[in-house]
DNA sequence: ATAATGTTTTACAAAAATGTCAAACATTAA
DNA sequence: TTAATGTTTGACATTTTTGTAAAACATTAT
């Protein structure tokens, strides 16, 4: 009952959210989303009519919520690096509570018969891109196709956190110490990606 | 019938290490694995007796093969940048094939209620991790924990391919054209890593 | 107070996924 | 050939997961 008076229906999504990009658990039924969150499993048909319902509202969150973080960085009127500093700390962040979200994303569109996701806005991206090449002109980032920069980044930032539970075993390393190589890498990609 | 004569038995393994990590269709069902293979889904319970096991075998298979993928490159007796070369020419094409080898990995890890995965050889990934402090020393590439440094080449490496379905449509790329990026990205990593 | 509306639960129904069994079929060995 | 063994399938049973309906409960407005 604790979370739980911001209304069910809240409660039912961010339960949800919590356990597929939270915990990974990207096979759970809708009972076990209704457990962890405490309710009857009919609500969740109360509020969402069927579980794909419920599937498709917390992917267009997701989308969108992956969309405007993006948005929001490369909006921002500030010098490059300063904007790549922020973007990065703000997604690793993000990350480090909701690892498996973009997992969850994927594992969707490859499971779905058809699903529509968002086009993004090109204006956008186009003039990050343009940004980007500019860095490279200016001496500042290493010169290759922007669209690797891009990936180079959320690679970096994005990939050790899924890989967590291979990871802390491989290399024999508490949740804590993991954590902290996580935090130090903000500052190490940020090196990594400028010259 | 076509590759279906190296036995049923492979035929139902490749069938689902397809769907699995080549599709990433994670939430897949006996009866879609068997349609695949073009078999009756009672072979599936004549093979392998369960859903579970199938899984399991499949999940056995995933993890020593990754170990084994490790094992090789590292073990090589050769100088560290040739090594480095030769791991992400073998680890990319792998990936390219079978994407979603990880996540399923992953994704199962965190699904399950005990797992028992392999503990890896501590001795050999001592000695590699050395072997990148010297070089390091050596000046050869940038000083930091080395875990990062392995970190950092698995995330260039692996990440988008997972990504790929999103980063296609986000830089409105055709399949042949994202192709081309990966394979670009070989070099790429490595003159990432290295100073 | 009570009607109206919204929320939650219980009990049940339906569908989907997994598992079993026995019979049909094929292959090999005696 | 035919018994023995291994493979495959179809029909059925069980379990798991999802979905529905009606009643109980709560809240709000009149």
């Amino acid at each position: 009952m604790a979370i739980k008076d911001k209304g069910t229906e809240q409660l039912i999504k961010d339960t949800a959210k919590r356990i597929f990009f939270a915990e990974g658990k990207l096979h759970s039924t809708t009972q076990d989303i209704a457990n962890a969150a405490g309710v009857s499993r009919t609500l969740l048909h109360y509020y969402f009519r069927s579980k794909d319902q419920l599937i498709n509202i917390v992917f267009k969150d997701a989308m969108d919520e992956l969309g405007s973080r993006l948005d929001n960085v490369m909006d921002a009127d500030r010098p490059f690096k300063e904007k790549m500093e922020n973007l990065i700390d703000v997604f690793v962040t993000e990350a480090m509570a909701f690892p498996y979200q973009e997992t969850f994303l994927i594992t969707e569109i490859n499971s779905a018969n058809s699903v529509i996701y968002n086009e993004y806005k090109t204006a956008k991206l186009k003039s990050f891109l343009k940004q980007i090449e500019s860095e490279m002109v200016a001496g500042n980032i290493e010169t290759m196709n922007p669209i690797h920069f891009m990936m180079n980044l959320f690679s970096l930032m994005a990939y050790p956190l899924v890989m967590s539970p291979l990871y802390k075993q491989f290399f024999k390393l508490s949740d804590k110490a993991f954590k902290n190589l996580i935090i130090e890498r903000k500052k190490l990609i940020c090196k990594m990606i400028f010259k």
